[in-house]
DNA sequence: AGTTGATTGAAACGCCTGTTTAAAACAGGC
DNA sequence: GCCTGTTTTAAACAGGCGTTTCAATCAACT
């Protein structure tokens, strides 16, 4: 039952991965991904990673097990892969959120990287199971403080921590939307108009300057032309 | 076991549903929300409607078709429970869209109606299937023009069309991510702060405010007490 | 060589799935 | 009453599922 490898001397093979966990871990989190849990099934997995089915047995006990660690898999490989920014010290705040902006779109759309890393940790975010929690301890929170801390230098600290919050998920959602209902959104989209500005830069300078606009801090997006008491009564 | 039917003659009975197709389609729509097409089982369904396995095939066919059934039969069941405000002429724009973002809060959030229909429909908008296109025709493209509309006769009709749908689309997404990810929304909120700010009310204020501050409308969330040069900069 | 213990392989185990069958129960018209 | 067409029933079907078994294979050590 012991988990003993066998690589006792040179380890530096980093080409192919040869190690059979590694393999069942990366496709799993794809089948996962695709299909989620409950239907993705453990002969498929064990079919795309190129081992025997009792393998996922003999690795991870059950099928349960697997997808846990498939999740904290393809969320540490996504820490590596996208990190936030290291601003240095007195980097302006709004040049700060629009990173953080662009840093989360990329993540969730952007196509440097497999995309089914993000739809696997989306799967936790629109239907918790248990590995959820710590995704959320691990990844999600700081990344959220981070934001809060951004709109609080933004705000001159003048805004209390619920309102903050609030504006932090009012940015979040708008991410959001395109990661989870993408395929909607093109719906709703001419496809020209879709391809020039909804791409992860241009909805970040969107996020950005909505965001600076609302906090009176950027100039407003309709530069009003209509007087402001009754801005909407048709002419 | 037998469900005896004793109304032969006057068919004036709505009190309870004792039409097997009815009864089968609200099973279906609950445990197609709640578990998924795939995870929900058959069996499942015709246990909670009170039928035999074999009437879904007997009045459906097969499972994909008594799915796509029971997606359009939530959907016009909703449509007909939180119908757009009908707003009298000259009704002033910001008016509206607070109303409307109420109602989209209200339809997605509330506790009025019975929440797996719009769990049925989420599960749509997230991983889209075949029912998915009828769906954005009938129910999310009019919305979306209405607030498109909104935000025209807001912003004094002066921004463009794409303008003004990816506007739209912030405002959507705003409300999105409480129903897409409440439960991580939830972890991420003191549950105290959940309960008083988070509400459809409440957030229908919040998103409402941002975006007319934003549009340069409202005052701004943060009434600058910083200089606007660098905003950010920590003292 | 032979031995040991970690890995792999093919086949089988129950169990549950969607779907179908054929007979039974029912309603209404004669 | 009998007959007819619709609805409901219990049982079975073939197939896929997660999991287990046990013998075969392999690498390393004596």
């Amino acid at each position: 039952m012991a988990t003993v490898r066998s690589h006792p001397e040179h380890e530096a093979a980093p080409k192919i991965t040869e190690d059979p966990r590694d393999r069942i871990l990366r496709a799993a989190g794809q089948e996962f991904a695709e299909h989620g849990y409950e239907a993705a099934t453990v002969r498929d997995i064990c079919l795309a990673a190129g081992v025997n089915v009792a393998a996922v047995n003999y690795y991870f006990g059950d099928k349960r097990r697997l997808y846990i660690e498939s999740v904290k898999h393809a969320h540490e490989a996504r820490v590596k892969q996208v990190p936030l920014p290291d601003w240095p010290p007195g980097t302006p705040a709004a040049q700060r959120l629009h990173d953080f902006v662009a840093n989360m779109l990329e993540r969730m759309l952007g196509f440097s990287q497999p995309p089914w890393q993000v739809r696997l940790m989306m799967r936790e975010v629109l239907h918790p199971t248990d590995a959820c929690r710590e995704l959320v301890e691990d990844y999600i929170r700081p990344h959220f403080a981070v934001l809060v801390a951004i709109l609080d230098d933004l705000a001159g600290h003048t805004l209390a921590e619920p309102e903050l919050r609030r504006i932090s998920l009012s940015i979040i959602g708008q991410c959001f939307l395109y990661r989870a209902a993408g395929d909607v959104v093109a719906m709703l989209v001419p496809s020209d108009e879709l391809a020039t500005l909804h791409t992860p830069p241009q909805l970040a300078d969107h996020v950005t300057r909505y965001a600076l606009a609302a906090l009176g801090l950027g100039q407003p997006l309709a530069d009003s032309l209509t007087p402001r008491s009754f801005p909407g009564t048709s002419p």
